[in-house]
DNA sequence: TGTACATCAGTGAACGCGCGTTCACTGATGTAC
DNA sequence: TGTACATCAGTGAACGCGCGTTCACTGATGTAC
């Protein structure tokens, strides 16, 4: 959005952030399948037939909720990754996986309209595409960084035994020249950092883990040396 | 339930199992929240109110379809688990793991259902606690035999560093006297089960991961190895 | 084995509710001259 | 700066639909004697 110039314009924007706001309030209640349009407008005072001066369906509504709830993790994310050293690996790599484990903690029910299962009907279109990129790409920088300075450990494994790639080839963009056995364990560990949140979110670690901050840490910590990280 | 006896009560025990089949089918097309009585009893061919002499509410046929796919699930993972020679640990280890993940492939609606996003506004209750245990415990009897064969390896990495326990004391009666750094391993090898299926199926691995199966195979191998196995 | 009564399955109408989306309209804001 | 016209936000009624649950009732099945 560029900058608002008239009243009119002034007046959109703001009111389309309400009706964003007043969805993710929403969300929490009832869960994205059960997200109506007309209880929005009864929130704000307006007639549910004004929702659709702001988003041309329900749908639409539910992509610009995906979209800035991608947005907000990835940011999250990023900022506490990039306050860490450059040269500390360690603390780098804590900081980002801990900050997507409050920020998941903090908005459980977005984080279960990104990574939970999805909404039945809902097609995603292609704007969601990059935002939900960015955990992944910030960790990844993380990686590629300590591969540059040559502070990549030897794998504490066997070697995988391919017979032909398991990864897709794009992924050397992000990757550069790192070997697979290492980036399929950055591809773990990315798919553990959102498994052990959805585990503990969705109520699967009851009775059986005590301490979630620490096991969590622990968990991550692995994770991040099968990728090669030194931990 | 005990054999039937009586034609009223066979025509019970079948009607129940087709309003079941019926709702299963369902699951599929409109997912779990908006999972409709009135759209199985029409499938039936009977009045909706009729549903009621089977079940005494929506939920409570949510939550029989919950433990049906708990024990659809816990069955197929114990059965391949049992079919591997005892003493192969890395083909129990395989072939437990494999099945959950054949099984989620095979019955993805089911699966959302138990481990996607907890369905808005549904409490489970008690009787879906045991049936979901069902794949952890057979997955914790290969590390248990392993360590009884004094045959778990060494753990590749630096010990936890914990100043309290991580986990619940309890799974003291799963893990007998397994070390806390490997029973960690093992309950981090169980969620990067499901959230390697889940990502998987809920689209993340789309640009991202070619052969999965492979993939999968690998992540679960390390995984087992972290958990102290000899895979 | 037959009869009388109790149990149960299934019906169909009704209650009270909610939903997404469309449409013709009013009145305010913005723009060109 | 003032006027005429175009644009846009918001309204309220309506369409057509679906839902879970309750209730009084009918007719079939099961049980006790």
């Amino acid at each position: 959005m560029s900058a608002p110039r008239t009243a009119r314009e002034r007046a959109r924007a703001e009111l389309t952030r309400e009706i964003l706001d007043a969805a993710r309030e929403h969300l929490a209640a009832s869960g994205a399948s059960q997200l109506s349009l007309r209880a929005i407008a009864r929130d704000l005072g307006m007639a549910s037939s004004a929702i659709y001066r702001y988003f041309p369906s329900r749908d639409a509504l539910l992509t610009a909720l995906i979209v800035e709830a991608y947005d907000s993790l990835g940011a999250a994310v990023e900022q506490a990754e990039a306050s860490a050293a450059r040269d500390d690996v360690a603390g780098r790599w804590r900081a980002g996986t801990r900050a997507a484990r409050a920020w998941a903690l903090d908005h459980p029910h977005e984080y279960s309209l990104i990574y939970g299962s999805p909404v039945p009907g809902y097609v995603a279109p292609s704007d969601t595409i990059d935002p939900a990129g960015r955990v992944g790409l910030a960790l990844a920088g993380i990686l590629r960084d300590a591969h540059a300075a040559g502070r990549l450990r030897p794998m504490p494994l066997a070697d995988v035994q391919q017979a032909r790639p398991m990864l897709e080839g794009l992924l050397a963009l992000v990757f550069v020249d790192i070997d697979e056995p290492r980036v399929v364990g950055a591809i773990s560990a990315w798919t553990t950092l959102f498994g052990t949140i959805s585990f503990e979110l969705f109520g699967h670690y009851e009775n059986i883990v005590v301490d979630r901050a620490a096991y969590f840490d622990e968990t991550m910590r692995r994770a991040g040396i099968l990728a090669g990280l030194d931990l």
